[in-house]
DNA sequence: TTGAAAGCGCTAACAA
DNA sequence: TTGTTAGCGCTTTCAA
């Protein structure tokens, strides 16, 4: 019983079992209008053929496969493999399988799993985008249920969920000039004439600091080229060795923010005492760093259960074309010891 | 265009270009035998009705879906997420996408994930076990490509990639010892009569030990709930307060060795100098702890690489039941601050 | 309560 | 180079 060897089919179960297949198929269904002696019947000759329900027939029949796509850029950055768990815990009570693909943050990956969506592999796909940009939005016309997350494609014809980013950033920027920052450096990825993370999450910054009266400094403002680690520590270096005067540091995710503290750690910089660092995300390691990270908290729960919960909309009713919606969730600003609060707030 | 709406299906596209749906499909899979004139035709005929091949359909008449899956415990713990990239990275040069699923350690849901393979959702399966166990080995019956990651099921009818657990973690307690550990504790999930990686991993500590004619003092050996950071925290805190004599700790993953060592910092207990600490798995966040965590790397990418090719083999060649084949990766331990070690062993 | 007919949309094999 | 035939395995519809 293997591809290649012989595979038993619903025909085959029939026979076995001296019924039709339609009968069969009621018996795996569970439809209420069978015979226990039938059913008994069926059952044994399905077990004896070892038979398997294709699940390509059925897909096709139907014209669903009960599995939605999540597109993320990397599996293995914390904060996407937080999304994905809250995502499929927000699916499964729609009874909705979720399958994880990589993009590697790449415009072209993103399209292709769009196109796998659109090809019917996923009856919706929930598209984390970092490669795709405005210029893109002509694909996200609404001909199959997709919910975009991130920053990337404002105003598409899409349902759109995003994090509170300008706000959020404010308020976390103002987190740190409350604790006594002066000089506050601001560690991202290119920021460019698009709509991204970066620049959103920059221009909360920007806003808090011309709302404390404080100096815009543009040397402060520093670049990485992946939103990694690695690049956050060899930011942290060259930050320490460029001289540069400074007292406190908005990463804009909490992964760059772990390179940071290694980064700073490394000059011998003392956190939070000489620079107060606050990252982005929240994610799971954060809690558990020394110094612990202060963060933004941008609820991924909320988030994901609205994504799933516009998805379904569309994959249930599809001829009633909602207009696209925007979710932005909420936020909180947790404080911990990178910024002089307590150590741990969790138990 | 969308369900609910019209889809344009083959026909309809050939009827549009005036060919036959076999030409069209010619076109769409790059058959070299149509001329430039009639694939134009094709093309238009595409383009205006917003053609999208059907993948269930396709599948169905290939029987391949050109997709295996990846079932692990919790998509968001550091080292699964690792592994899922090196698993993707693996299988694309097959021409394979990989679907994640996510099992929640729980042994129903991995029988599901084996369930959903067999009925051909997918042409194969790596199934990383952690709640089935060797009485589920019948389950694992060839009829389907699969290949199991970990430790739960040994000698099973199936391929199976491992860590070489007990080697690495003697070398590893050997490494603390070397260090001038001599009251190890040791850190892992429940130990139970049945083969797994706490168990596995502990037989080498005892080993190591032994070796090195230290004595098994049965109280240096700790167990948390789950592998995780906050009970690693717990675990650490409960060993202070008993007041317990140590100097070394082996933890069994990196993720719970993140906890401990966050827990020992909020005893104050400092890391090297009053106790060394190692871990398992070398996760990207390892290198950037502060102290950065030494610890025993498996290659990932060389199981996963493996695990990828034992099923390709399967998939590519289903009649030629090749017998089953077990694969123990290397290991390497990197030395960081946790046990006296250099910061850091990247750029 | 059960079954017969039909077809979901695609492609392998063969014919023209 | 293009087209015809057949059928992958299932479920919807309607009849018995």
């Amino acid at each position: 019983m293997e591809p290649g060897v012989y595979m038993a089919t619903m025909q085959d179960v029939a026979r076995a079992a001296g019924v039709s297949a339609m009968t069969v198929s009621n018996v795996i269904n569970g439809h209420p209008k069978v015979s226990a002696a039938t059913r008994e019947k069926v059952l044994a000759a399905m077990a004896r053929l070892d038979y398997r329900v294709n699940l390509s027939a059925r897909n096709l029949r139907k014209g669903r496969t009960g599995t939605i796509g999540l597109a993320v850029p990397e599996i293995d950055r914390p904060y996407y493999g937080r999304l994905a768990a809250a995502i499929i815990a927000a699916a499964a009570p729609h009874g909705l399988r979720v399958a994880i693909e990589q993009t590697s943050a790449l415009r072209e990956t993103e399209l292709e799993a769009l196109a796998l969506s659109r090809n019917r592999l996923y009856d919706g796909l929930i598209l984390s985008t970092v490669g795709m940009g405005p210029q893109d939005a002509e694909w996200l016309v609404m001909d199959h249920p997709v919910v975009i997350l991130g920053e990337r494609i404002f105003g598409g014809p899409v349902d759109h969920v995003a994090m509170p980013n300008v706000e959020a950033s404010r308020a976390a920027t103002r987190h740190l000039i409350e604790r006594g920052c002066r000089r506050i450096a601001f560690v991202s990825g290119a920021v460019g004439e698009e709509v991204d993370v970066s620049s959103l999450r920059h221009a909360g910054y920007q806003e808090a600091l011309l709302e404390a009266g404080l100096p815009l400094d543009p040397g402060l403002r520093r670049r990485v080229a992946a939103l990694s680690m690695a690049d956050g520590a060899r930011c942290a270096h060259e930050l320490v060795e460029s001289g540069l005067d400074v007292d406190g540091v908005f990463c804009v995710t909490d992964t760059v923010a772990m390179g940071v503290l290694r980064g700073l750690a490394d000059a011998g910089v003392r956190v939070p005492d000489q620079v107060k660092v606050i990252g982005f995300d929240n994610v799971t390691e954060s809690g558990f760093l020394v110094p612990s990270l202060s963060t933004v908290d941008p609820d991924h729960d909320a988030m994901a259960a609205r994504a799933v919960g516009l998805l379904v909309r569309r994959i249930e009713q599809p001829a009633s074309r909602p207009e696209p919606e925007e979710f932005v969730g909420p936020y909180t600003v947790v404080a911990r010891e990178s910024t002089g609060g307590p150590a741990r707030d969790r138990d």
